[in-house]
DNA sequence: TTTATTCTGTACATCGCTGTACAAAATGAT
DNA sequence: ATCATTTTGTACAGCGATGTACAGAATAAA
């Protein structure tokens, strides 16, 4: 019924995806995000409406494919600790590989949108709010289970996202190779969460 | 023998470093800071070299005014984990009342600087390596008083620079009031850094 | 008063970004 | 083939930022 678009929108959301997390939100311009499609400015707003909206998007497809969700893995014949450390584990690995040193999309830029982006900040907002949920309910599996002493679901919670957002900042000061993971590890047995894994 | 400067140099430093502390150093242009001191950008490049130098001045006093000078306050008759422990109450107290929601000044640069800025970088991180050094310092001393378990100090530094980035991007999401504390003091027990206050 | 020094204002030429508006192009359906 | 719809390219008019260059202003010292 209509012209189709001569580029792949999914991809395209994925490569700018990239973009912004390697410079940031603000360094981002439309010029530069449709030049790197090899699109022009009115395909792009076409496309995506408005930069905001995209970056709506791209947080909702780093929440589904980002760290969270895969920490998800839980079943009955894994331990909730396990998992999450394992998962940290990784974490540490990819940001210690990572050169751009990009940490976390998410939490690299609280800095951009809170306070100065009104549109964005109550999604960024919820982005973390879903997390703080997400982390509640393995908690609370966890002390079900007797993994964990019992303990304010909620303060184990944020302490456990105040150290992943620590971290994500902190990966691109300190580079020394397995400095992150003894950070990471050192937290995660401070607060009880952390489970014995074999990385290789 | 010259002509005096029209405006109050030192001031000016203080009155700029409000500005990149609220909106960041790439939102604020020279241009900006140049009108927000009532002056022309001649007279900023004159008197500041570029926002680069700027910058490097305004970390340096805020090194000298910032946390971990206070928390330097340490002497015989106050133990190394009360002077932490009061230290991050009163940064858990500020960061909660700013509406500006700043958070800290070095943490909130990170994402701007490392890896965009080759001038800066280096100075941002050494800002972190010197807190570092701090930090293990005054550990070494708390494990030496016996009030704390022997540990790695460098881990151990690390681990509380982490959290204490991790809240400064914290205090921008999370707004209830004393939830920042709550994770703050969860987080210091867990770590073996908290030591009993009485906060008013 | 002259001189040296420093600060300040104006101007320059360039560049990139913004959002919209409009016409042209490309397709599917009838 | 025509129509409706959507995408795309071009253009617009404006804004703000950049770093430098140069002339004029203001002062202290000689």
């Amino acid at each position: 019924m209509n012209r189709p678009k001569e580029f792949d929108r999914d991809g395209a959301v994925v490569v700018l995806m990239d973009e912004i997390w390697e410079h940031g939100f603000d360094a981002c311009s439309v010029n530069s995000m449709s030049q790197k499609l090899g699109i022009t400015r009115s395909s792009f707003y076409n496309a995506f409406g408005s930069k905001e909206k995209l970056f709506a998007e791209i947080l909702d497809i780093y929440s589904e494919s980002g760290p969270s969700r895969e920490m998800f893995e839980i079943n009955e014949s894994r331990s909730v600790l396990n998992s999450i450390t394992e998962k940290m584990f990784e974490i540490c690995r990819l940001q210690e590989q990572d050169k751009a040193c990009r940490g976390c999309l998410a939490a690299s830029s609280i800095q951009e949108i809170v306070k100065k982006n009104n549109e964005l900040e109550p999604v960024l907002k919820s982005f973390f709010n879903q997390n703080i949920q997400y982390f509640e309910k393995i908690i609370g599996i966890a002390i079900k289970r007797g993994e964990l002493e019992d303990c304010d679901t909620r303060i184990k919670a944020l302490s456990l996202q105040n150290m992943m957002v620590g971290l994500s900042e902190m990966s691109k000061i300190f580079r020394k190779k397995g400095e992150l993971w003894s950070i990471c590890e050192h937290s995660l047995k401070a607060l009880g969460l952390y489970g014995e894994i074999e990385h290789g």
